[in-house]
DNA sequence: CGCTAGCTTGACACAGGTCAAAGGCTGTGG
DNA sequence: CCACAGCCTTTGACCTGTGTCAAGCTAGCG
């Protein structure tokens, strides 16, 4: 998080948005410039685009956090793991109260695009207006997302623990892969026991249990908050995981 | 289904998206016209705004279906349930494969708005287009249905089968009263149990007795496809169900 | 060097799944 | 108009995956 420099620190948006679609060389200049303003949240902080009114990109550049929700006796329900490259919640329209909070998991490091220079909000077409240059882009995104909520809708409802948990590690694999962040099947995972069961649906415990039983089945390898996937295809079968597909139909 | 007017079908759709935002004359009357161009489709029909390219406004008039997505060994999960007034199944990203088919659930009526006409296909903005003169509202709808996404996330993972039915109940009375389908706190609800279960990812035998359970603790009353809620507090309470806000922040 | 947050383990409890069979309904065709 | 077929619902008996409780354990951090 420290000494690195701001071309590092872009890098991982720019494989990001790349993967989508292509940046035209406008686009990769500002998310270059993103280096530029940084902000920093610590473990717990809430990251929210303050009701910014439209949706205005803000990207992780490192660190990892989560977007949630609290029952009304304490029991939390993550909907989705971010990590860098990821953008931060913004729903076009930006629901006052609960629907979800975007959490700081580790520390973070945020960085938002700058609108355009003033005059260009040029033609009729009201809200959806592109002041920030990279439309298609977050709506790629939003479709790419909108596929991981399915995805963990599929697994809550009807995956076992087993499968749940192999199911998570191949999507995050995918994720940071496309990041630039697995090396030999391997990659860091900065998430506590209790992170995983609120997300997974699972009790601490069983969380525990489950990890356990991948790694004595000998399919994956877990050490202080680093995970190797052993067997790729073996995960695959159990879990029924099929990547997302990038194909942009446009 | 049969000897219903035009206006009388189009009138959900006209509630539903006056919720959202109000319409202009010129879309109200676009939306009447659906009337015109009818498609109807046979319980367990897949409805796919085949490949269209980009999104392009397809509603479901009458009848009701859903989207789901089935595992390699027939498991199934429900994602979603599309009631009158729904708009159909369309990512801008129309992913070939099956991210998530829409299907029927009983007899459907659906109809898709047409592009406006020719020329005014004007501005340089390429794909978000509106051709079709609801991208806002599409955009609002869109945000619900994420909003609904989550909340049935937190039913899967952090609720218990008791909660997760009583809260799909309020969810379907609430979207309901929108199209002008309850009274006295009473609706139609043509589904089955299996259908239930794999929207709740539950087994059917568990719906059946967690739905008595319901009746025998004076929440709810059930006769052939009918629903009344009898104590919209208690179930409140219980679920901590909160309905979607409308807010449309722009 | 002690504290605290996170991990691990065991014993036990219970929500919810599975299996199997019996009752409704409803529509269809003889 | 009846009888059959199929689908849906209901019920009971039993099983198991996962949760809960409680206690140690480990390791990083101040």
């Amino acid at each position: 998080m420290s000494a690195t420099s701001p071309a590092a620190m872009t890098g991982v948006v720019f494989k990001r948005l790349t993967a989508l679609k292509p940046l035209s060389p406008g686009q990769a200049q500002r998310v270059e410039a993103l280096g530029e303003r940084l902000d920093a949240a610590a473990p717990g902080a809430m990251l929210q685009s303050e009701g910014d009114g439209l949706m205005r990109p803000t990207f992780i550049l490192s660190g990892w956090a989560c977007r949630q929700r609290l029952l009304a006796d304490g029991r939390r329900q993550i909907f989705s793991i971010l990590i860098p490259g990821d953008a931060v919640g913004f729903c076009s329209d930006p629901s006052p109260i609960s629907s979800a909070s975007t959490v700081a998991l580790t520390k973070v490091t945020l960085a938002t695009v700058e609108p355009l220079a003033g005059g260009l909000t040029s033609s009729a077409q009201s809200s959806a207006q592109d002041q920030w240059g990279f439309a298609d882009h977050m709506r790629l995104s939003a479709c790419l997302e909108e596929g991981l909520l399915l995805d963990h809708i599929v697994r809550l409802g009807r995956q076992t623990a087993y499968e749940r948990t192999a199911h998570l590690l191949l999507e995050l694999h995918w994720r940071l892969a496309l990041i630039g962040r697995v090396e030999e099947r391997r990659f860091a995972m900065p998430l506590t026991q209790e992170v995983l069961a609120d997300f997974l649906g699972l009790s601490i415990v069983h969380v525990n249990r489950t990890l356990q039983q991948l790694r004595r089945d000998r399919l994956i390898e877990v050490s202080s908050s680093h995970v190797a996937l052993l067997d790729m295809a073996q995960l695959t079968l159990i879990t029924d995981y099929q990547p997302p597909s990038l194909a942009s139909g446009t």
